[in-house]
DNA sequence: CCAAAAGTGTTGAAGTTACACCCATGC
DNA sequence: GCATGGGTGTAACTTCAACACTTTTGG
């Protein structure tokens, strides 16, 4: 019988990035303390692969498929989850809330666009939050959400993995502000752009920004074949 | 009550250098089949945080105190025992040996001469094998090796954690061996040693080298209080 | 014509790689 | 005196950080 395992949650930090800043995905339990929000997550079932749990918990709250996705690591204090608020919750969602859970956290990119904010089993609202304006969280997923952060500025710099958080046709300086809101300080821009295109992961498009009011910038893809294998192999410092 | 709780364990990846190569502390589960070999590993009790059932479970094993100990994910496939002798294993030591079971893997380094063999609630004979070695292990321990070994060569990279794998007084070149140990690679003897010293976290001693039939070689101990720091903020590129 | 963001090169400093020989010891 | 590993410097090259002005568009 494929039943969920009162033991195992998988909890996902949904980044995205609206061209300024970064957001995060969190849902809204519906009262209205200080730490009624929390990261999207789930029980586990019996028969299911970690990685496909948060999948499933992914497309279950966004409708995304085929996202990316990425384990931080397990979390789970014994005593996780001693607000009062998070108790009264578990109560309501689970059939042992008092119950001993390890959560194994997961990191994922989005391009912001494609999120369609949906009911699902777990969560009436979700919406995307600034990074820097959550300051507390159900549980511990403000201990997870910081594990997310550093994994994410860790990892920007030896995997081009920045780009599933942009459209399919972007600008660098779309680019340059994203790596900008990932890493917290400032790039210097003709460095920036020199790093990138010497990577050579980016093709520019015969095709510019229109509408602007001022110079429009020229639009890039990225590589495709260059993005895979350098999220392979990855490189050794981005140099920032 | 403190129990085990069946649904959740730990495995160890406890790396060890004996001045040639990097080795891995393996369980021997008795039988001689050829998946006999098996990481340290145990349930954790429901009120113990992971970090210290990974560290219970190493000093069972090894009655180190203080190990230096860091998660590297959760693992657990549905179908991780799916082997034969896995499943007698489990029949023999668990008192759910069909639960289903996350498994939190932990990689550690120790200082090789500091480790006593000595039986273990879980394991009679634990003992030393040269990670080069191993093609198999029990349940999904070589895809949890594997990761260890990733990890560990990432880290090395920007944090001095090799320290931990070397006696309070070493030389310039055990040091240099255990880096190409642990990245599998050859490094430039007089570019290793620049980047090393300009890195500032050992000091020489006023001691060399006796007996050995070649020139002796300077001894250094390593500079705790730059260690620390460095072990905290990281650096950006070792430079390998 | 003004505001706004795009786009572009150079220079000095620092870091990286590759490479070969002499030194101190035990036997 | 010989075998063994310890220890050292330099030159060519690459990479990095810092920095300011011109361009194109919409309004």
């Amino acid at each position: 019988m494929n039943e969920l395992n009162p033991h195992i949650s998988v909890d996902c930090v949904v980044f995205g990035f609206d061209f300024e800043k970064l957001n995060v995905l969190v849902i809204d339990r519906g009262s209205n303390d200080t730490s009624r929000m929390a990261l999207p997550g789930n029980l586990i079932y019996n028969y299911e692969h970690l990685d496909e749990a948060a999948t499933r918990v992914l497309e279950e709250l966004t409708g995304i498929k085929n996202i990316y996705l990425e384990q931080i690591g397990a979390f789970g204090d014994p005593l996780r989850a001693k607000k009062q608020s998070d108790q009264e919750w578990l109560k309501s969602i689970r059939s042992e809330p008092g119950a001993r859970v390890i959560t194994v956290a997961y990191f994922s990119l989005v391009k912001m666009a494609d999120y369609i904010p949906h009911a699902s089993s777990f969560a009436k609202v979700a919406s995307w939050v600034s990074v820097k304006e959550i300051s507390l969280l159900a549980f511990d997923h403000l201990e997870i959400l910081s594990a997310a952060k550093d994994t994410l500025k860790q990892k920007i710099k030896i995997q081009p993995i920045g780009f599933n958080l942009l459209p399919e046709k972007f600008t660098l300086s779309q680019l340059h502000r994203l790596y900008e809101a990932i890493l917290e300080k400032p790039l210097d821009k003709r460095n920036f752009r020199r790093k990138i295109q010497k990577l050579d992961i980016i093709s520019p498009l015969r095709e510019k920004q229109s509408g602007v009011p001022h110079k429009p910038s020229q639009l890039y893809k990225f590589n495709k074949e260059k993005y895979e294998l350098l999220t392979k192999i990855g490189f050794d410092n981005f140099g920032f």
